[in-house]
DNA sequence: ACCGTAACGGAACACCCCGTCCGGTTGACT
DNA sequence: AGTCAACCGGACGGGGTGTTCCGTTACGGT
């Protein structure tokens, strides 16, 4: 799926397509998902035409410019069911999880949505089983409640999505203690332990 | 403020005003903030110049359609404050107050930023003197959290905020397990209590 | 050095939105 | 009934977005 030589393609158009995918990158991390494609060609420096030459359509550059961020999600779940402890193993794929999406906002979006392009599903089901097996074991080992399903870590994203702040940073520390707030709730035997620093939340104005 | 006659005002008018609100005050609701104000106009059965005419513009429009609900949160408030127990108040206000914020997305959207056109700015000020009360009460009598903040409501708020679902029913669904959550993790000692039963979440598509 | 063609970029298309202006219509008071 | 202000709906201008058209450029193999 990488590196293909394929037909031989002009290096130009090589570096444009790069450098297209890393402003998009950017740009959706950083301001949603909703940033003119325009605005994206401007500051790749290349002409409309051209971005639409190298993705079909806008959907299509969602998805290759969030499939990098998809193997990361797969990496962290991965990571978490490699932690020997599954409740440790638990709360680490949901802190960084709903860090990951806290930085990247646009990243958050599609992964709640569905874009079930096919480059995300593949993953997208990989990460699911091994998040269900991870759960299975958290589960099983106790600390995790019984009552505790799949859904429930949907809900926890989405919810997550749902901070707003002006900077990546409050975001990110409005995010962490969320996350904490969210880990306790799924505690079978819960203890009140310390939270990360309150964040003062200036209200976003859109 | 209310019901001041005025010069006299056409009758139609008036009706026009009254349906417009209502109309407004529906698709904003079930829709969010962004339906277009031609197809309220269309929907109430006016002209765009018309309901211009009765509202400069769309702030104003959204002021005086969510003028009501922001009452409802007042109410609200008033009510947890008044239970006996403040912790029950304090569930109480949480619940019902992420239920209205499930039920109408445009208020919740309008509430969690700030649009401090002075229809609310009062009403807020007042609402949100008595939470610090009611919170104070409640961290005083034990059940809550001595590390609570208020931002942490609006976190929870906004949050809740995240949550889409296909329809209202499902997403009030999905909102009444995920305060129950929050409200655990608000506690100072907690006891994991039984939750709302859980929600298969269809992830929505835009 | 040359030239075919892949790749390019700006402008144009089609659509949608907010807010305003205009000529015809209708309600209410005399 | 008559009159006039207030009201009405439709059309208009300005701005924005995703996507496409087409004349031009310049890569890269010979």
């Amino acid at each position: 799926m990488t590196a293909e030589v394929g037909p031989r393609r002009r290096s130009d158009a090589r570096d444009n397509r790069e450098r297209i995918l890393a402003v998009a990158r950017l740009a959706f991390a950083t301001e949603g998902l909703d940033v003119p494609l325009r605005e994206i060609a401007r500051r790749a420096e290349v002409g409309a035409a051209t971005l639409y030459r190298h993705f079909a359509t806008k959907d299509a550059l969602l998805s290759e410019a969030f499939a990098e961020q998809m193997e990361t999600c797969s990496a962290i779940v991965a990571e978490g069911l490699a932690t020997p402890d599954p409740w440790q193993g638990f709360r680490l794929v949901v802190e960084r999880l709903m860090e990951l999406h806290a930085l990247d906002r646009g990243f958050a979006r599609v992964f709640t949505s569905r874009l079930p392009e096919a480059v995300f599903a593949a993953d997208r089901d990989r990460t699911l089983r091994m998040l269900l097996e991870l759960v299975g074991r958290a589960k099983k080992a106790g600390p995790l409640r019984r009552d505790f399903v799949i859904e429930d870590l949907s809900l926890a994203l989405m919810a997550n999505e749902g901070i707003r702040a002006e900077s990546p940073a409050t975001r990110v520390a409005a995010s962490r203690r969320f996350a904490a707030l969210m880990l306790q709730s799924f505690m079978a035997d819960p203890v009140a332990a310390p939270l990360p620093p309150p964040v003062r939340l200036p209200l976003t104005r859109a």
